[in-house]
RNA sequence: GCCAGCGUAGCUCAGUCGGUAGAGCAACUGAUUUGUAAUCAGUCGGUCGCCGGUUCAAGUCCGGCCGCUGGCUCCA
């Protein structure tokens, strides 16, 4: 059997499905149905309404016509050909895409069983070369992405060259169900969304708020020992601000209601830049006192649409660690390198190697002085390639106001987040008419760089809870060890132990519960607590622990100064 | 917001044709005093998301609303 490409099989399933769907259905309007990433959908606009039972009975149709190793016959037709016969079926959308072909190029045809569609191609030989299919979800899609179309109906699904590739396929998104952190965060009592709070607004309860402000305080600290100073802003400010600044222009739609203060309308805050420059603002800057870099763990909140609100990695009021560093043309240059570097550093601590860079420049419409454009895209430039990190550019990607690079992250699984972003802004600076004054006695405009490494703590939470699959690293573990007596008559045995330890800056529990020990070690290994101490008469004899580690198992026998030490070397080697 | 699905105890879930709401885990109480992933027994726990309708009777059928899930668009 011919190997074909993934894109290649994955485009063919969906024409098969489409066939399927056509074939059970009828009436059925087609869209597109291109290969993508992780599969392939088909976008459809038909009377039936589909149901998940459908899925069922689209795949046993597919298999059907896989069965019959039918051909996929490419056909290349004249536009007008190819107008009638979709005017004939009254394949509207056909038709329009069939407009958006290019005047010139070639309108090809891809026939496989009673279905055509208007395709560049290539595919497969014939069906029977699709077998590995599974379909996925039933989804509604706006036509052309636009919610101002009709709302389509799409079929997800996924192909593979062999079964066992899709069911390892399978396998792994039922390995991502298992570490989502909305269902680790409910089974280690890490946060809450209630109902009554309201959607999209975190409740961090003690133990993710104890990982939260370690992550913090790590964060804290690593800022000020990178030349970093910290800031406080209120949560918010006057609608003149935000007049100023321009969000109520460009950014009105992500922003709540004004409430009314004596007659002054006042704004909750969806960004924090306004304060910094304020404060940058609050008295005449010299060239001395540049590069600033200011940085704030900064709440913000925005409006986000019911629908799109996911967990903790989408969310109304969210925590960002964000920073505005404000420099001369002359330090941007190794403000950058040094802020993709500390950011390349701060992912490492996390336990995340794999990075990749997108680079976004400059849109059609766009403000700002072109040569500072280009001085802010070649600084960006430069310092990826310092780093040697891989890199994608997004032509024209940019926003209005400047360019950009974004970081994306691959957790233990695979899958990439997009969370540092890098962005030059050379708006809010005039804006706001911000100046130093330079050695040559005049005032000058200063670039702004806008900079969140982790992106939000929620969403950066949430993440690394699917990266460690809740198994968080020691350092970050709100207990780090549960110290189990074997009866109570060593209770005060595990107490003192538990004290010793917690003198020693690790944080220690005792399991008092009148379980058997195999009992309190499942209970601590579900809660993932990364070491059990087992005491009883041995250790009480010996003086010594009987160490387990949740992944490790047994350890053997410690005096509780070694295991300290050891711990303790863990931690500040934040191992992950 | 839009399309589709879902909402039963703190959690995971069962509940037939419309006929007195159930299990396991957790919690609590008692017994047990345990040696490396579940000791036993008992008790508590429900406005079946909310509001309305149909019906002698609604967890179940119908309508509206709220929330969640998967997408669309956007994004930290």
């Amino acid at each position: 059997m011919a190997d074909y490409p993934l894109e290649t099989l994955r485009h063919s399933a969906a024409h098969l499905m489409a066939a399927a769907v056509k074939s059970l259905f009828g009436n059925v309007r087609f869209d597109i149905g291109p290969a993508i990433e992780e599969g392939f959908y088909y976008d459809f606009d038909m009377e039936h309404r589909l149901v998940p039972e459908d899925l069922k009975r689209i795949e046993k149709a597919m298999q059907k016509l896989a069965a019959r190793r039918l051909p996929f016959e490419r056909q290349e037709v004249s536009r007008a050909e190819a107008e009638a016969l979709f005017r004939a079926e009254g394949q509207t959308y056909k038709l329009e895409r069939l407009a958006d072909v290019p005047a010139g190029e070639a309108v090809t045809l891809y026939r496989c069983g009673e279905f055509t569609d208007l395709c560049r191609g290539p595919h497969v030989e014939h069906s029977g070369h699709v077998k590995a299919v599974k379909l996925l979800s039933i989804a509604g899609s706006y036509y052309r992405g636009d919610e101002h179309n009709p709302m389509l109906q799409r079929v997800y699904g996924t192909a593979f060259p062999s079964q066992e590739e899709l069911d390892a396929y399978i396998q792994r998104l039922e390995e991502a169900k298992r570490r989502d952190h909305r269902r680790i965060g409910k089974e280690l009592d890490l946060f809450s969304i209630s109902e009554v709070v309201g959607p999209g607004l975190i409740c961090w309860h003690p133990k993710g708020a104890r990982i939260r402000h370690l992550i913090e305080s790590f964060w804290r600290e690593e800022h000020y020992a990178n030349g970093y100073e910290l800031l406080y802003t209120p949560h918010i400010g006057r609608a003149e601000l935000w007049q100023a600044s321009g969000h109520l222009d460009f950014y009105r739609d992500s922003m709540y209601a004004p409430m009314d203060i004596e007659d002054t309308p006042y704004y909750v805050k969806p960004m924090n830049c306004p304060f910094h420059i304020e404060i940058y603002k609050s008295s005449s800057r010299s060239y001395r006192d540049l590069p600033l870099r200011w940085a704030e763990l900064g709440t913000v909140y925005r409006y986000e649409k019911s629908g799109v609100l996911h967990g903790l990695m989408r969310v109304r009021g969210f925590t960002q660690d964000d920073a505005h560093i404000i420099c001369t043309p002359e330090q941007i240059e190794d403000e950058i390198a040094t802020v993709l570097r500390f950011s390349l550093a701060m992912w490492k601590a996390f336990g995340f190697a794999e990075i990749k860079a997108y680079l976004a420049t400059r849109p059609e419409k766009a403000v700002g002085d072109p040569e500072r454009w280009e001085t802010a895209l070649a600084s960006l430039r430069k310092a990826i390639e310092r780093e040697g990190l891989d890199c994608q550019v997004d032509e024209g990607g940019g926003a209005f106001y400047g360019p950009k690079i974004d970081l994306k992250i691959r957790d233990a699984i695979g899958r990439q987040w997009q969370t540092t972003t890098i962005q030059f802004d050379f708006n809010e600076p005039e804006r706001f008419d911000m100046t130093y004054v330079a050695a040559d006695g005049a005032r000058h405009r200063p670039y702004m760089v806008h900079r969140a490494l982790l992106g939000s703590l929620e969403r950066f939470f949430g993440i690394l809870t699917e990266h460690y699959a809740g198994a968080f690293p020691l350092w970050l573990s709100p207990e780090q060890v549960r110290i189990l007596p074997v009866g109570e008559n060593f209770l005060e045995l595990a107490r003192r132990i538990a004290d010793d330890l917690k003198q020693r800056h690790i944080r220690a529990m005792v399991d008092t519960q009148s379980d058997t020990i195999g009992a309190k070690i499942r209970r601590a290994q579900h809660e993932r607590i990364p070491y059990m101490l087992v005491v009883g008469a041995r250790e009480q004899e010996s003086g010594q622990v009987s160490v387990r580690s949740r992944g490790e198992g047994e350890l053997g026998a410690w005096s509780v100064a070694a295991f300290a030490d050891r711990l303790s070397e863990e931690i500040a080697g934040r191992k992950p």
